[in-house]
DNA sequence: CAAGTTTACCCT
DNA sequence: AGGGTAAA
């Protein structure tokens, strides 16, 4: 949960970028005879033709879901373009679209403090540029694209351009605006420069930008005016709201009846605190009534890489021997990425953790996690998986006599199977420059 | 037997 | 530091 400050009162121009279909568009420009296609992205896999990661908007129409297999898809849209993606070290290698997406946040940096949200989205703080336009006359900057902007709530007599145009306009609207002309435009030189579409969403907070960032997509962009907050969170199942759709979101409705974010007004401050924490309370109340103060980061680097690879059923990793050989397949793809943030962005990470989920016992079972010791993790390959290894027999062995004290060791070692295993690079930091 | 792979962040 | 949740 995000930590429940108190808003600041300042105004804010808060625009959330999400690419649509963003693997398939990354596809479709690497293969431009697959556009205007159904084409689906499928993570290579043998089993019933893979798994589908992203579904373009003509495969949407013809019934392709994504988390079908691609025989599923297949069937439903026999026309279907299937696009694998991208082995290395017998591993799905996202790395194309991790660059895309860095093209992306290239352009949108531009106009404003950009957050790199996922591979495919983006926050960006608009605030400043907003101002600079907001003394301009605004009927002469509205662009084509900016004029065919939704706004939520929009009285039905009044079109977008007269809207945003409107003398008797608040300065919270008029900022608005301001920001989705600017939107509006990036997102059209986004398209010159990368070829990619987007879809958008600009209110006046991170909450509302996301929520409003999926109403029309694709390629259009949404605004929501304070005026409009009221009514829209009425009726708004909780579960689109960003981290009410799970656990909490469960709860909610379990414990208090609450189906809509509207349903939260009627409980105070104090009962949602006694309830979910002093944190997640007062984020409840503020989120009923559209308020969010969490501001845009001003991050477009990841904070850690990580490598993983699941085994599932009867691929389990039974022997130190595999479990090692994928731990080096691991590092090598993790090393890669370690190399490409050093050189191109002068960091250098240093915890190395490694996660196994186990069987032990015929049981499933979590196995724990084991970080080395803020090792600056610039030895290469083989130095990660030695500590990946030394990591993993560590935490197998104190897990192992854990679960079977009594057993012989013989015994114990002969019954775990391996279903997951991931590396991770963390505490990264800017290398310091070194003396010549 | 089987959606997989990443990333971020809260709680304790 | 480690466990767990959530999201795309």
């Amino acid at each position: 949960m995000p930590l429940a400050r108190r808003p600041a009162s300042r105004i804010r121009v808060i625009a959330h970028v999400d690419l649509d279909c963003f693997y398939v568009q990354v596809e479709q420009r690497r293969q431009p005879q697959l556009r205007g296609k159904p084409t689906a992205v499928i993570q290579y896999n043998s089993w019933k033709g893979g798994a589908c990661i992203a579904v373009g908007y003509e495969a949407r129409k013809c019934g392709v879901k994504r988390s079908m297999r691609g025989d599923a898809a297949k069937a439903v849209c026999p026309d279907l373009n299937l696009v694998q993606v991208p082995v290395l070290h017998e591993k799905a290698d996202l790395s194309i679209y991790r660059d895309a997406g860095s093209e992306v946040v290239a352009v949108l940096s531009r106009v404003g403090k950009c957050e790199r949200a996922s591979i495919d989205e983006v926050y960006l703080d608009v605030t400043e540029a907003a101002k600079r336009l907001s003394s301009k006359d605004l009927s002469t900057l509205v662009s084509e694209e900016a004029s065919t902007s939704h706004i939520v709530g929009l009285p039905q007599e009044l079109g977008t351009k007269e809207w945003f145009c409107r003398p008797d306009a608040s300065r919270e609207d008029h900022l608005l605006a301001c920001g989705a002309i600017i939107v509006a435009d990036i997102r059209l030189a986004v398209l010159a420069e990368t070829e990619f579409t987007c879809s958008a969403g600009v209110a006046h907070n991170k909450m509302l930008a996301k929520l409003s960032s999926g109403m029309h997509k694709p390629a259009q962009q949404t605004l929501v005016p304070s005026s409009a907050v009221e009514s829209l969170l009425a009726t708004l199942p909780i579960s689109k709201i960003g981290k009410l759709g799970g656990k909490l979101g469960q709860e909610l409705e379990g414990e208090l009846g609450v189906k809509t974010v509207g349903d939260l007004l009627q409980f105070s401050e104090v009962k949602l605190q006694d309830m979910y924490g002093p944190n997640t309370g007062t984020w409840l109340w503020n989120t009923a009534r559209g308020i969010n103060g969490d501001e845009v980061q001003d991050r477009t680097l990841p904070k850690s890489h990580s490598s993983g690879k699941t085994f599932p059923g009867p691929r389990a990793l039974k022997t130190l021997e595999t479990v090692v050989y994928w731990l080096k397949e691991l590092a090598e793809t993790l090393q890669l990425r370690l190399d490409e943030d050093l050189s191109q962005n002068n960091r250098t990470a240093h915890l190395l953790t490694i996660h196994a989920s186990c069987h032990i016992e015929g049981r499933a079972t979590e196995a724990p996690k084991f970080s080395s010791k803020s090792r600056p993790l610039r030895y290469g390959v083989d130095k990660i998986v030695e500590d990946s290894r030394y990591l993993f027999e560590r935490s197998l062995h104190e897990f192992c006599s854990h679960q079977s004290a009594g057993k012989e060791q013989s015994e114990i070692t002969s019954s775990w199977a391996v279903t997951g295993l991931s590396l991770t690079a963390s505490n990264i930091m800017a290398k310091p420059m070194v003396k010549t």
